[in-house]
DNA sequence: TGTACATCAGTGAACGCGCGTTCACTGATGTAC
DNA sequence: TGTACATCAGTGAACGCGCGTTCACTGATGTAC
């Protein structure tokens, strides 16, 4: 462990992590800021001198979350440019991507109950990450006809939907035996929903 | 209150719908058996005559909600008839009216963390619904030329996705203000989709 | 119909527990002179 | 460099609370004769 503030050395990180680890063990419900606390070798009434509180701490979780989301969305984004679809697709698949391998940032974002309008840094922080995918939604709409185009929210808005319905339902081991990898799941999900808005080929 | 049993008259159901109430209202983190003890005007002591503790009576609210569910898709898949088509989509729609018409249910299927397999009972009600949408999903495929057909399995799992994605992100009061209705923004993916798959007309 | 008895749904008190939060404190770290 | 002092991160004890669960009980309902 090592020493780099007063006495425990970043101890602000620590509780963050821990409740991550927490939540994604056990559930939002499961997550205690005792146990937090505990689990970062501290008495809980330590976590009071950086959070507020419980809430607090979970929402601040849900922060870095959203940061670090909308960085991978974005980076998918520049990276399949400057194909619209590449772009597009490579967004899809970075939310997937994202929420496998942060579940416990994942699960604090959407399913711990914590209003994005507490706090104006989280509610910039989500933005940021749903701002991305409706850039991408908008520039693939350009190469819809305008009386065929549905508005570019509403296309992000679908994608948004299907990406966490697969994640809910299929990306975690809640008992309910997946069919299919999460990952084909999205991929021909999306890819027959882009057929159908004439933006890749029928066949 | 009629009376109908010994002394409160069907205090089973009575916990149930008041556990059902709590959990819409407060979250399936929120529900407490005391609480629904209370709620139905009795001793927390006395829903051990009923259940087996908190999460049997959890359980319990699951597998009448999934037993609904399944009825209500169900009902509309035989409405549609015979058109694989309109079965298709009634069912989806019967999906999200009923997540908006029993929110407390929803919750308790599919966000409570309880196990499916917890309960052979809860298990069946839950493949049965499951059944419905596969079935839907079966039938409409024949209409897909054989090379170009998704396995049916996988057609059902992307409606249940987009449909669990549109009730949790936007047919839920979680701040996330929805830019659609959510019917609206069900129809019009489902449409998308299914356009996609060569089964409704492009235009 | 009336009485004695059996059943069993719900009571009320008690339990141990872990929770989030508060408070005065302590003692290590950093700083001024 | 050394000393006195200020800062403030973390302690440890305490709190009130509501939780799920248990237990012996009570008393209303149903039933046998």
């Amino acid at each position: 462990m090592r020493k780099q503030g007063y006495h425990h050395g970043n101890l602000r990180q620590a509780l963050i992590d821990a409740a991550l680890e927490l939540i994604r063990e056990k559930g939002p419900t499961g997550f205690t800021l005792s146990e937090a606390a505990k689990t970062a070798g501290v008495t809980p009434a330590a976590v009071y001198r950086h959070f507020d509180g419980r809430e607090d701490l979970i929402a601040e979780a849900a922060r870095q979350g959203f940061e670090m989301f909308a960085d991978l969305m974005q980076y998918a984004y520049d990276k399949g440019q400057p194909s619209a679809l590449a772009a597009f697709e490579a967004t899809g698949r970075a939310y997937l991507a994202f929420a496998r391998k942060h579940p416990g940032h994942y699960i604090a974002m959407f399913e711990s109950g914590v209003s994005l309008n507490r706090d104006p840094d989280l509610a910039a922080a989500a933005n940021r990450a749903k701002a991305v995918l409706e850039q991408a939604a908008s520039d693939l709409s350009q190469h819809i006809p305008t009386n065929r185009r549905p508005p570019a929210s509403m296309v992000s808005a679908h994608i948004w939907a299907m990406s966490h319905g697969v994640v809910e339902l299929y990306a975690r081991n809640t008992g309910t035996a997946s069919p299919f990898p999460p990952e084909d799941l999205l991929e021909t999900g999306v890819g027959i929903y882009l057929r159908g808005l004439g933006l890749i080929e029928p066949d």
